[in-house]
DNA sequence: AGTATTTCTGTAATAAAATTACATAAATTA
DNA sequence: TAATTTATGTAATTTTATTACAGAAATACT
């Protein structure tokens, strides 16, 4: 049993639990820090049980006992990996949405970091780093994204783009030729404008690489599809996670691509920021 | 007494600590990990002091007992292990590199969300509510998260607009009125655009926030400092993640921004969201 | 359906752990 | 050196957790 998630086993196996035991349960996930500072008796109260049932519920989770368990469960708490009841609510106020709007990001990242194709992240880097031209297409939000890939992979010493504009698009994609990489970002992987750019690229023997949702059109029609699921219901509110995870996969990306060049490529980059100085003020 | 570095606060204050206090300290420091297993008893006896001292040496530290104390040990022990050796090497491979860029975003998120000022994210949320304007500003990756924020922001029934373009920055803050509201990010906080438009907007009697460095210039001008600290060296291979905790800062503003606003507002973005349907292939 | 068997759960006893009150020892000050 | 403060340990008390066991509930099997 992995102590990292703690919570979120008695999430997933919930339903496995005899009666007694989902009392426990309940009475932890409804409150998680209380329950690593509240003693046996107290949280045997609160679900309604005795206290050897506490113990035993432990024991079911892999702990030596109680504290042990409060233990555990206090390690998987600073993780962040707080993925229960992190849904902001109408009446939450700055103390409860604060929290769980970072929650959402961190557990979406930890999942999305134990989910990652390795292998395909590879074959990624591999395309970059032939690439002879590489266009990052993204729309709304996603726009967002290619832009800070652009600001990333300029400084690769090859020609890079990003686009946001629906015709640029049609025209960049329909003029497409082999060693051309076209990156497109798309939560949804249904939107039009990319779905059809992708096809078209593809047609016109340049390769596509899809970030986007597992399963969805993006992610059918590209050669390497990035496929990255994250927590439901962030939307609503506009906090989508998704982006922060599609931006640090760039991130990897584009580490992996700099790793790859070898010790004297960071000679060039440096060169790159060392132009920032003159704009910036010095320090103090 | 910020137990997120409780080992940090032993190792600081070691010498001020008296005789058997220091048994503890060092009982302690020469293994974290066995001591947040042990009892009072047993961590006594390998200090070589009574009970009641460690009883004292955890009360000393801010912590409720002796149970108390291993749990917030534990939890240090947690954030700091990750800490460790997350920093990117020449010689990585994929396998490495990969969840070191995760965990030095997680890392960071996990310590903001603990670190964030709660009634400062109100008060840019009041700002927010009863600006007449509002400009993001942003330069090079901060130009993307300008962008993204401003993606998010003109839902919201008020003009907002994002600029990357520094004519455009300086035309605009010479012409700021009181009621405007710039948000103007940077990351370094030392960017001579950004700062001589803060100036400028608000000697116009504007409100400026600033998304940036903990002490940086921009944090000092600002009328509003949201300040991030980050780890170091995740710039070197420009896995920045400081653009990571700006987006979901943002995140949390936009929802702070909703949830005042109240449930009618729902409806008005749903309208918007309703307006990309055609923009998007169906599903399957 | 009714009995047997297994699984579950609580009570009460026991054991372990932590804390407190107090007394003595050590250190500091005058 | 005596007075006072501070530090530390002993022993008692209290709190907390675990175990052993018995009765209840559920399941399986005539």
């Amino acid at each position: 049993m992995n102590y990292q998630n703690l919570l979120s086993s008695i999430n997933v196996t919930f339903e496995t639990l005899n009666k007694s035991e989902k009392k426990v349960a309940s009475a932890i996930l409804a409150d998680p820090e209380a329950a690593t500072g509240s003693s046996i008796a107290n949280l045997a109260k609160k679900a309604g049980v005795s206290e050897p049932s506490v113990n035993r519920f432990c024991k079911r989770f892999g702990t030596a006992g109680f504290p042990d368990f409060k233990l555990k469960l206090a390690q998987c708490l600073v993780s962040g990996v707080k993925f229960v009841n992190s849904n902001v609510q109408l009446n939450d106020n700055v103390s409860k949405y604060t929290p769980k709007i970072f929650d959402n990001a961190i557990h979406d990242l930890v999942a999305i970091k134990n989910q990652i194709d390795l292998s395909l992240v590879e074959k990624v880097v591999d395309q970059l780093l032939s690439a002879r031209r590489i266009f990052f297409f993204g729309l709304g939000t996603s726009g967002a994204v290619a832009r800070d890939a652009e600001n990333k992979f300029f400084r690769f010493d090859l020609p890079v783009s990003f686009h946001v504009d629906v015709l640029t698009m049609s025209m960049l994609s329909a003029a497409a030729k082999p060693g051309d990489l076209f990156f497109m970002i798309s939560h949804t992987g249904r939107t039009k404008a990319i779905i059809d750019a992708a096809d078209d690229a593809q047609a016109n023997g340049a390769k596509v690489v899809g970030l986007t949702t597992p399963g969805s059109m993006l992610a059918k029609k590209s050669n390497f599809a990035l496929e990255v699921s994250v927590s439901e219901n962030t939307e609503e509110y506009m906090a989508m996670t998704s982006r922060i995870v599609h931006l640090v996969i760039l991130d990897v990306l584009a580490t992996g691509f700099i790793l790859r060049k070898g010790p004297d490529f960071l000679n060039h980059m440096e060169k790159i920021n060392r132009s920032l100085k003159p704009t910036r003020y010095k320090n103090n």
